[in-house]
Order: C-alpha cells, then structure tokens, then sequence
RNA sequence: GCCCGUGUAGCUCAGUUGGCCAGAGCAGCCGCCUUGUAAGCGGCAGGUCGUGGGUUCGAUUCCCACCGCGGGCUCCA
C-alpha cells in the first residue's frame, strides 16, 4: 500500500501507509503520545482516534492535558451518564448534554409518576446512577460513530421527542449536528442488550452526536463525580417544559478531581453569607423582605471605608458630587424609556394623589435632570456626575442570591456627558481610573469584554457613531493593555459597552465594572449643550459603574479575602489583651493612644484565659493582636501577634503605632 | 416565576417505626480561676421545632398550602 503524506503542527511531515488512523499517528509520533493520544484534530474538525487519514491531512493530537481533550473526556462522560439514565429509568427520554466549565451536564425527562406529572430524580438517584456509570466504564464499551439518513434516525429515536426536534433542526445542540441529510450518531454495543430496548434497532444506548469521543468507555473517564439535579427549561424557554438536569464534573485524573472537589470545599468556606454571619457584619432579616440586607456595626465600618475612599478618589477625579431621591414620578420614567424597556425589573409603583411614583431602578434619569436644569455649554463639559444611589429592582425571587443578586443595593454610579472630541480621551481616563481603584482594594488580573451593537433592528443610533464609540472603547482596552474578548452583539440597544471582570484569590472571575455608552437616553430626555460654534449639540452620555453596587463588591471583597480584610479595612485593626486583670490599666493606655492616630483598636479584658481570648481575636481575623504583661507596662512595649505572622516580644509601643500608620497608609494608597 | 432540596436555641448540629417536661457544643449571662500567645472550671438562661391548615387519642416526626433559604433554569434595557 502507498504511503500518505501528513503535516503536524510544527510543519513537519510524515508519511505513514495509508490507512493509518489518527490513534496509528501519534503511535508512529511515540509511544507516550499514543497512550495520551484522546482525540485528533484533522484537518480542523475535531476527530475520533480511530478515524482514517487521508494524504495531505494536517494533524494535531489531542491530549488529555489540553483543554480540548478534557471537553472530550467530559462529553464522553455526559454520555455515559444518559446510558445509565435511560437504562435505570425505562420510558425516561434525553435532550441535551454539552461539557461545560469543570465538567458536563444532561437533561432528562422521566416518565409521568401516579400524579401524572414528569417524575424527578430524587439525590440517593445520583448515587444509582454513578454506580451504574462505573459498571458501564469498566465494560469498556467503544464508542461508534454513525452516519443515518433522517429517515432512519427518526425510527430510531422514535420514543425521544427532543431528539426528534433536533433531527428537524428545530432545536439546537450544541453537540450534535444535522447536515446535508445525514445525521451523526454515537452508539455503544453493551455486554448485554438491554431489558428495555429503547432505540430501534440497537441493543442499548445510542445518541445524536457529533462527536468526537474517547475510544472506549474505559479509556480516560472514570474522574468524576455527580453533583447535583436541577430544573432546566427545554432548549431555555420557560414556556417549554421543564427538565431535569443532573450536573457533573470530570476530570483526567483523580488528582484534578480531587483538586477541584478541594477548590469548592474553599469556595463554601469563603461564601460571603457564611462570613458575613460569623464575623457579625450584615444580615438578611427574613422580616424585611427577601433580596434586603442590614449592615452590623462590623460591616457598616468596613462599607464606609470603601465609600470613603471611593468618594475621596472621584473627588481627585475630577467628578462632581450630586444627590437625587429613591422614587420619582412615572412621567420621568416614561420620558427616560424605563417603564418601556425596562417595567419589568421595576418595583410596582405607588397611587399618589398626583401621580404616580416608582422607586428608582437606576440613577441615570435623575442625574439627566440635573444636566438639564440649566442651560449648559461645552466649556463645563466633561460633566462628570456621581453619586451612591440607592436603586431597587424587582429580582425574580429565585434568582436572589445573598449580597450577589439583591433587590435594594447601592451603584457607585456616574454619568459622565462630553463632546464627541473629547469621548475618546474620556473614556481612556475612565478605564485607567476605574482599575486605578479596583488595584487599591487588592484586585490586580483584570480582564474585559467590549460588547458591539446588537441587530440593527434592536438598536438606535447611527452605524458610523457606533463605529467611532466602538472604536474608542477599544483603544482604551489597548492603551490599559487589558485582555479583552469581542462580545459580537452583545451590546445594549443603546450603545456599546465595556465590561471590566477581576478574577479573585481563588481564580474566580466577577464581573464589576461597566463602561457604555448611551444614544438613547440622551435624545430621549433632550440633553443639549451650546459647542464653540454657538450651536446645540447632543452630548455623549456614558454611565459607568466602578464597584457596580456596593453590596454586590462588598461580598466580592469578603471572598476574595475570606473575611481577612487588609488592614486599612479591618472593622477592627488592633486588640489588647492584658496578661492579667492588673493590666488592664496599661492595656486602656495602649488602646487610647492607637486610638488618638486614627486606628480602630479594642480592648477585652482578663475574664478568661489568654490563650482562649487569642483564638477568638484569630478567629474575628483582627490583623494585630498584642498581648500586653508585666514587662510590657515597665518598658512601655507591647507583644505583636500579626494574623498569619509570627509572635514579636517586646516592641516599643510608639514603634508599633507607626507601623501600623504607615502599613495603612502604604494600602490605600498603593494603586494611585 | 419554574424544578429539586431544605427550614429544630444567636451559630453549628442531634433528635429511632408519630408517644412522658425537645438535647449537645459554641456564643450570651453569673460565679470561681489571675492567666505571656489558638479552647481553665462550675452554674444560669435561651426553642410558638419557619407559618397556617389537615390526619390522629396524640405531630418536630405523616399530608397540603404558604413563607424563607440553598442549588439550578429563566431573567439581568
């Protein structure tokens, strides 16, 4: 048989006989990479091992280690999943069942119980289903790849209407493909046929797909962990029924899982809700509402820090501090487009014997007013607005979520109007400015997304003014040298957008900031400023949110640190602890002069052990604890016990203040 | 809003097949101890068992509804 000529990704090129498949390749590379080999990417279409090459074919092997392997290994798992679901749950149907972020997921319909309603999967389920998962992976069942007509498909997946929607290509799925009349399946021939035969003519499981997949049941799964059932829409339409959704995560190895089992067991213990509760600093009463916080004492200092410093950096910023109240009448609302597009995230208003009024769901229409409370020119513009407003949004009550998803919080919100001139120079000073802050609170892996205009239809606004505001957006990330994606579309009807995400001490990514633009508001509301040229112009309105709300980062930040906040926003900086009671004296004295430099300092008395007193200062995560005896009081020092350092005798009281000062100092301060 | 789960003291949790006054640790309060770097000892107090119905001789336990919370879906101009 003639050779084949193949081409790696290095450019290099190989001749194998023909025939030779893409497993046959990487075990002519070498015999580590045929062990590793997953899949193959020939040509640029993803690819199973056992697919032939053919002459002239570009190749690369996929391993386990690559992102693309894992997705195999994932979506290979998922399917394993339906098969142990469709042969424990006889008359149970399938939808879909994509890989996603850490690992996979499938949505299923189970047969009417007695009720006549959808059954559901109960959690012990899980456990049946896994076990049943690893009884089919260790058959070692091959994963074959098919082409059938429409035809043919719609008699095998005859029993499976979703499947049936997907094959008429009224449905969409992600992992499987209809083309050119042929429709790509997946089947695996187990040991046994099944009880129950749910497909015509096969003896077991078979599925739409694409593929590719790994070769075997056995080879590469087997890394995973069912996580949780959950409600999913069919094809995400509340109008469709609803299915259920069994979650889980797979990985290369047991130590991935393991890792990643690990990083969520850190998450849980880094849930805001949790800390907020154990370090005292807010609540979610149940009487006040659902989606409603109160701040403690503890927390309140902590919020006002932020918003100090938040305030004292816009005021160097050049903006301009305005106020405006927490409801307004529906007439602005109707003139600012709210109650158009956007009655649905609004509270319901309230009768007022002149008119009618709603609580603010943004602050935008209000600063509006005061661009328009009197004639304004370009001489004052850029006109920088900012205030902590306060705005409720009615949040659908499943969707709450802790101080991440709640229905009255408070924007760090700006509107900034210029000139056309001056949009680009803005907008880059804005960027530098909104990550300047971000830096201070101890965030420094930034990333971003730059939204462009959605269908013409859906947006206002001219092509070229998008284009220009698009344009400048961009510049901005560049001259940051931010790293950003393209959210083609993803842009507001009114304009293009900025999205600034930080990724947190865990490696978790939170969207914050926003940057946007605004065609809409700003005609709507009939902004005008009179230019150089003696003549009204329209301005260019953007809103800009920094923290986004207060809440929200607030909780970000209490993760992101795991209730250790630094010390510049430590509720409480410093504790003394006398030796014994006969300390107590000296302990006041300390206190009272950290007190006098401005450091939030407590005192506990001697009612108990110093050991214990210590653990529970560690515990309340206070930055210093200094431990104050005999010898302290005659040589006016104190004993340092740093959070997370090591214990320090005998250092000299007015030493210690000034670390403190300056540490404090050197923190908020550092990203200017 | 929809699906599943869940709801016992301020917090974390026990409470066998429905059966006498519902338990523990921590936190709180009161004593004792007088203490040098992550839990000293004793006592006291604290609960309409989320709320409202129902079944039952009897309900924290079973059923229904509602509310809150958790995980998702949807939503987030």
């Amino acid at each position: 048989m003639a050779d084949i000529t193949i081409t790696l990704p290095d450019g290099s090129e190989r001749s194998v006989p023909a025939g030779t498949t893409v497993g046959g390749l990487a075990a002519a590379i070498g015999p580590g990479l045929a062990k590793a080999a997953v899949i193959g990417v020939v040509g640029g279409v993803e690819r199973d091992l056992v697919w032939e090459l053919a002459d002239g074919d570009q190749v690369e092997i996929v391993t386990a280690a690559s992102e693309r392997g894992l997705y195999t290994i994932r979506h290979s798992t998922t399917h394993v999943m339906a098969q142990a679901v469709l042969e424990l749950f006889p008359g149970a149907t399938f939808a879909i069942g994509p890989p996603v972020e850490d690992g996979f997921y499938y949505d299923f319909e189970l047969p009417p119980g007695p009720d006549g309603k959808p059954g559901t999967f109960v959690p012990e389920d899980l456990e049946r289903i896994e076990a049943r998962m690893r009884e089919l992976m260790a058959e070692a069942q091959p994963f074959v790849r098919d082409e059938l007509t429409n035809e043919r498909a719609r008699e095998v997946f005859a029993g499976h209407r979703f499947k049936l929607e997907i094959i008429d290509g009224e449905a969409d799925d992600p992992t499987s493909a209809t083309e050119s009349g042929l429709v790509r399946t997946y089947e695996n021939p187990p040991a046994a046929p099944w009880a129950s035969p749910a497909f015509a003519g096969y003896p077991g499981f078979v599925d739409l797909c694409r593929g590719p997949h790994v070769p075997d049941t056995k080879a590469f799964l087997g890394h995973f962990k069912l996580m949780r059932v959950a409600g999913a829409y069919w094809r995400g339409d509340e109008k469709n029924p609803m299915l259920q959704r069994i979650y889980g995560t797979a990985w290369a190895t047991k130590k991935d899982l393991d890792a990643h089992l690990e990083r969520l067991e850190e998450a849980a213990k880094r849930d805001h809700r949790k800390l907020a509760t154990e370090l005292d600093l807010l609540s979610f009463p149940e009487e006040l509402g659902g989606g409603l916080a109160v701040w403690h004492p503890k927390g309140g200092i902590v919020r006002k820090l932020m918003e100090d410093y938040s305030r004292e950096r816009h005021q160097q910023g050049g903006y301009e501090f305005v106020y405006t109240p927490n409801i307004a009448n529906g007439r602005l609302f109707e003139q600012s487009g709210h109650l158009g597009f956007y009655a649905d995230g609004m509270y319901p208003p309230m009768e007022m014997d002149n008119g009618v009024y709603y609580p603010k769901p943004m602050n935008c229409p209000g600063h509006n007013l005061i661009f328009n409370a009197r004639q304004r020119s370009y001489r004052e513009l850029p006109l920088r607005l900012f205030e902590l407003g306060a705005v409720y949004r009615y949040e659908k009550s499943g969707t709450l979520h802790g101080l991440m998803r709640i229905r009255g919080f408070t924007q760090d919100d700006s509107h900034i109007y210029c000139t056309p001139e001056q949009a680009h120079d803005e907008i880059r000073s804005l960027l530098g400015f909104v990550l300047s802050v971000l830096r201070a609170f101890g965030f420094t892996d930034f990333e971003a997304n730059l939204s462009t205009r959605p269908a013409k239809a859906e947006s206002v606004g001219t092509d070229e003014g998008w284009a220009e505001a698009t344009e400048n957006l961009r510049a901005a990330l560049v001259a940051e040298g931010l790293d950003y994606e393209v959210d083609e579309g993803g842009g507001a009807f009114y304009g293009p957008k900025i999205d600034v995400k930080v990724r947190d001490a865990i490696g978790r990514s939170w969207q914050l900031s926003t940057i946007q633009y605004d065609f809409n508001m700003a005609t709507r509301m009939g902004l005008e400023y009179v230019g150089e040229d003696g003549a009204r112009h329209t301005p260019i309105m953007l809103h800009r949110a920094l923290f986004g709300s207060i809440e929200r980062f607030f909780g970000v930040l209490l993760e992101h640190y795991a209730g250790a906040f630094p010390t510049w926003l430590a509720p409480v900086q410093v504790r003394v602890l006398g030796v014994r009671d006969d300390h107590a004296r000296y302990a006041f004295e300390v206190a009272e002069e950290l007190a006098l430099l401005g450091i939030r300092v407590d005192v506990v008395d001697a009612s108990e052990k110093l050991g214990n007193r210590i653990r529970k200062a560690k515990g309340e995560k206070i930055p210093y604890v200094l431990v104050v005896g005999d010898d302290d009081v005659a040589a006016r020092t104190v004993g340092v016990n740093p959070r997370g350092g090591d214990v320090e005798r005998d250092v000299s009281l007015d030493e210690f203040a000034q670390r403190v000062v300056d540490e404090v100092s050197d923190q908020s301060h550092a990203a200017r």
